[in-house]
DNA sequence: TTGTAGGCGTTATCAT
DNA sequence: ATGATAACGCCTACAA
């Protein structure tokens, strides 16, 4: 591999001519910059991300911690990272934290020693200590999905709480008066405003809650737990797409007429709600738009601009009601906001 | 962040000292070890990747090129890829291709720039020159899912053309005698293949051939293609996951006689298999195993061993006659081949 | 068992 | 408009 010093030596001009032709950063005269350009063409020359990363401190590279990216939403999401950071110039480092807390340090602990200028996370902890622990990370730091109550670590998720409630209100104004939700894993930003927004649309008619835990399997006990129900909700809302298909599987395997007679409302797009019978309506999330704006915003506090705490992404709610399916967008607007805890949670 | 030589003058010892104490490169009295230990953690030291990466010239990273993580196919093969990589304490920048020549060409210099130790990818490029292309890249490489029918670039593959012989002889064991294919994009191995096993197993009865893209839209195609036909097949095997969407998407809404009377396989088990009724038959794929060999397999490479020029691994079939599954586990042995032009590619 | 010092390839400060 | 040269942080002969 060709070195800086052996182009100079070939172009007969100095280390930092060359090194300014590459950056650009400082004037040369054309004659010369035509001939080192030359130069480093016959070469094969490239330059040293070790040595520039060295003298810079920076080799352009972030990690991205996705809980699985063999689950769609991560998949689609890390596309939208991958799409801005290339744009950028910037590469990405892919780690799994399969939700578990453990991982997830070891993940983050070994992008920070490969020097990455900044980590994008959905963060697994939700208690203060993991707060006080995601603060003393020493790069820049983005969540996405999920927003830590404390600290002061900026995020990017999506009004799934206000979709909520309105796919549950699209129900009840055409009739139905019993709903359900299978709640995700406790704790979850996401957890919390979905119950939120479940209960807003809920409190004068009959309502049940089963705890999940964001996994396939709460969805499996979910189909157990409403089999059993003496009176039965008319409409079931999943908290997260991994129990939706859990959930799924089992009704149509052991209680097949539970599935014919409920209607489902799960998270999340994917090719199978369609394939169902009945299919499922959806809350959309803007998936693409979650990773995008993320690696933008994550970028920016690379480059030291402030940007805002709280960043929301509108979702779609898809009504797929045979033979039909309405597609409802829910704010036109993204949310942005400074300050989290001035301003609260709630719209 | 502290250097290595701050942690020396603290802990009153040479930098060398320090050096080995972190590498474990020499030995060291275990009282001086003891100490440096605790003034790293006192600084709160972490060597710095680039000085590292200067010196010793690799940063213990690879590069990982999809066609797209979106497709379940290749987010299960880099969840292996990842794991084997972080067992070797490596890390993984992930590009996409989109089975575009020149996202590929240019994914591929970013990695070399960004000095990546190897470089695992589906390639693209199928011509002559593509191969010559490839050869010269100056890092060790490793190709999955498809191999290069020339020069030498070590491969990890699946045997899916005994996956489709079989699959397809299992109908016709069972009284089927009309059957179609949709084959892959062009020039691809996998699609070479899978096109010579259904060849084999159907060479004395009724088959037709058609000629997808290897993307959704293909799937869609083939379905109007199929409802064009006098005789129809009663068994259609597609030659990928995309396709297989596509077309039942389209035999859903357009065609349901159809769906309801044809029997369908297609590649890889995702659950919207299971969810469409009837149900599809799948050859499965060891997709985690496809990544866990390949990234052992590079590693390998970059500690300048020997691999074999071609590693291929077993699917299963899986067939869905309602209301029954039988799986067939396709062959016990993995099969590798160290020169692939000697010995031919037929098995 | 430990220390000294040179050099990996780049950028950037001073000169010229 | 260009050059000389000192860092950046680490590893590793070579010396002691």
């Amino acid at each position: 591999m060709a070195t800086i010093r052996d182009v100079a030596k070939r172009a007969g001009v100095s280390t930092a001519t060359v090194s300014h032709v590459i950056n650009g950063t400082r004037p040369v005269a054309e004659r010369t910059r035509a001939h080192v350009l030359q130069v480093m063409k016959e070469l094969n020359f490239v330059p040293s991300a070790f040595g520039r990363g060295l003298r810079t401190n920076s080799l352009k590279t972030i990690g991205f911690i996705a809980a699985d990216l063999t689950n769609p939403f991560f998949a689609q999401v890390f596309r939208g990272v991958e799409k801005k950071a290339r744009e950028a110039h910037y590469t990405v480092i892919v780690s799994h934290s399969d939700e578990n807390a453990e991982h997830e340090e070891e993940a983050i602990q070994n992008l920070v020693a490969k020097g990455v200028d900044g980590i994008l996370l959905a963060p697994v902890r939700t208690d203060p200590q993991g707060a006080a622990f995601y603060s003393r990370i020493p790069v820049p730091l983005m969540t996405y999905d999920r927003h830590l109550t404390t600290g002061d670590i900026p995020s990017v998720v999506t009004n799934s709480q206000d979709a909520v409630r309105e796919a549950i209100s699209f129900f009840r104004e055409r009739g139905h008066e019993h709903f359900a939700l299978i709640a995700g894993k406790q704790g979850l930003s996401t957890t919390v405003e979905r119950l939120q927004g479940f209960e807003q649309a809920t409190e004068s008619c009959a309502h049940w809650v089963f705890d999940g835990d964001s996994r396939y399997d709460g969805g499996v006990q979910a189909a157990h737990w409403l089999s059993e129900l003496k009176t039965r909700p008319s409409v079931l809302m999943v908290g997260n797409n991994l129990m939706a298909m859990g959930l799924v599987v089992t009704l149509q395997t052991q209680y097949p007429a539970l599935l014919a007679s409920t209607v489902l409302i799960a998270l999340d797009d994917e090719p199978w709600t369609t394939f169902v019978r009945p299919p499922l309506s959806v809350i959309v999330q803007p998936t693409h738009a979650i990773g995008v704006t993320a690696a933008d915003l994550l970028l920016q506090r690379i480059h030291h601009h402030e940007v805002p705490l709280l960043t929301t992404l509108p979702c779609d709610f898809v009504a797929r009601v045979d033979p039909v399916s309405y597609r409802h967008q829910l704010s036109a607007q993204s949310k942005i906001q400074h300050g989290l805890h001035e301003e609260g949670l709630e719209h």
